[in-house]
DNA sequence: GCACAAGTTGAAGTGAACTTCAAGTCAAGG
DNA sequence: CCTTGACTTGAAGTTCACTTCAACTTGTGC
């Protein structure tokens, strides 16, 4: 069970060096220093990566990331069922973006045959609730 | 059928102001200015700022807004059928994105149970379809 | 022991889509 | 005519999630 560099780390995990150092800033992730103060990162390391990785596919943003990994026991190297804890909170998020996109779909098929898009009475073009593209890659979420 | 003024068009669109005068910069929208050099819109142009607003909503930037109104007739006052034509080009691209959120969420069914995270089994953690390779393709990991 | 790849830092840059600001000009009601 | 609110401009600021840069230090393979 070899430490990794960040180099390392990147390597296996994906996501670029200077991206781990920002996490790093950010208080996302955590590296021991070598005497030479170069950061050497624990397996463990590799999860927590995974997590923030595949919670911005999720379309939360880096705070919202911190305040979930925040609610992780300190005192020991988390658990399966901790990650699992966590990722159950993704759930209801991702049932409602599919959902305001497919009333959005729905609202579609039936404006596209009037090509109305009139602001008063087109609820395409007035929406109650917000799309907005956020992160790498296409994610969408509701605004609040 | 009374020009508008900047701040009137806001009101009925709903868009800010400086976000008008922001897209009219950018060129997706036009006014004839009075002689004092202020705004002055026709109704057309509402119908214009709904498309944009809802394009958004579909997760189009607005270079590509402004590629699809550039395919619009520069010699007449669009009509139903030319909007309708360009919100049809929307369907497919909101079908992809729902799909790749049901996607997202099945895979996340299958891995809430197990808490894995792992980069090397997992396929949330390794999308590989959404956000964009940089680097050398997709990296796995093993157990730890 | 030395070359050189890999690591370090803070600061600045990126890009999307705006918003805010300052300082001034225009338009409409009384 | 005068006040007041709406409008004008260009420039700079904002947020998010990073990336890039420059100048320097560490660690490793031969």
């Amino acid at each position: 069970m070899r430490e990794l560099t960040i180099g390392e780390l990147s390597e296996r995990s994906g996501v670029a060096t200077s991206a781990i150092r920002y996490y790093e800033d950010r208080g996302l992730v955590r590296s021991r220093r070598t005497t030479g103060n170069q950061r050497r990162y624990e397996s463990p390391m590799l999860r927590r990566l995974a997590f923030i990785r595949t919670s911005q596919r999720v379309g939360l943003s880096l705070e919202e990331i911190e305040q979930a990994l925040a609610t992780l026991p300190g005192n020991r190297t988390p658990t399966k069922a901790d990650w699992s804890r966590l990722s159950r909170g993704w759930r209801p998020r991702l049932d409602a973006q599919i959902a305001q996109l497919e009333r959005l779909r729905d609202t579609l098929d039936s404006c596209i045959g009037c090509g109305c898009l009139s602001l008063k009475r087109c609820s395409l073009s007035n929406p109650g609730d917000v799309v907005a593209p956020r992160g790498p890659g296409p994610v969408f979420l509701d605004g609040h």
